[in-house]
DNA sequence: GGCGTATACCTAGATCAGCAAGGCATGGGC
DNA sequence: GCCCATGCCTTGCTGATCTAGGTATACGCC
């Protein structure tokens, strides 16, 4: 894993908490995590991409071929029910899961 | 990634934060990890060993055959001067990167 | 008109971490 | 004597991510 990589497996996260309530494209989904975290987390296309065809494939997310404000062809997904309490219970795993983490990375030598 | 999976790439931090300061064997160490997490955390066997395989053959751990308090042979790993700086630099870019993810999942919708 | 850049989508191939599921050996408790 | 916990290991698999490409279009600029 080098420099800027992600740990595997926050990805679906970052996506599904992303496009809550605020449907997007691809595009502007990988924008909005960069942003989000103030250029800390950066999505690859090639992991965004094939993430989104997952998470759809999977029921967690729908989509719609649309335009952007800009006049271009793009793909908006949004989060289905299932996708919500996913997020939720995936939201809290990774809430414990990094609290731990923290405990032991923390713990005084 | 099933119910109680480590989220990839934190093992090798894991391990060897629990090592700095304690030279341990890898039973112990799996044990150690499962302790201080109060079970949150618990490292497969099968994820252990080539963990620790692969961290002292990038020399960041060193190894020696011993005994443990119970007569038991046992290998024990103790963190190298260069897998000391690799966890710290390790360490601060999970800092930083669970702080950017929690960011964006605590955001406001 | 033409050109470059940002936007917007996609895929194939390779890598690599972790899991599942085994196996082997030994020491201690009953 | 027998089982369980300890202690080490490996093989095969899955699956996420990166690398490194490819395609197409809108817009600004000259």
């Amino acid at each position: 894993m080098s420099g800027s990589d992600l740990f595997t497996g926050t990805l679906d996260i970052l996506i599904l908490r992303t496009l809550e309530g605020t449907p997007l494209h691809g595009y502007a989904i990988g924008r909005a995590i960069r942003n989000g975290s103030e250029g800390v987390l950066s999505v690859e296309e090639g992991a965004l991409y094939p993430a989104l065809h997952r998470l759809e494939r999977k029921g967690l997310l729908e989509s719609d071929w649309g335009r952007t404000d800009t006049g271009r062809r793009a793909k908006f997904y949004r989060v289905t029910a299932e996708g919500a309490a996913h997020l939720e219970a995936e939201a809290a795993r990774w809430s414990e899961f990094s609290g731990a983490v923290a405990a032991i990375l923390q713990r005084p030598a």
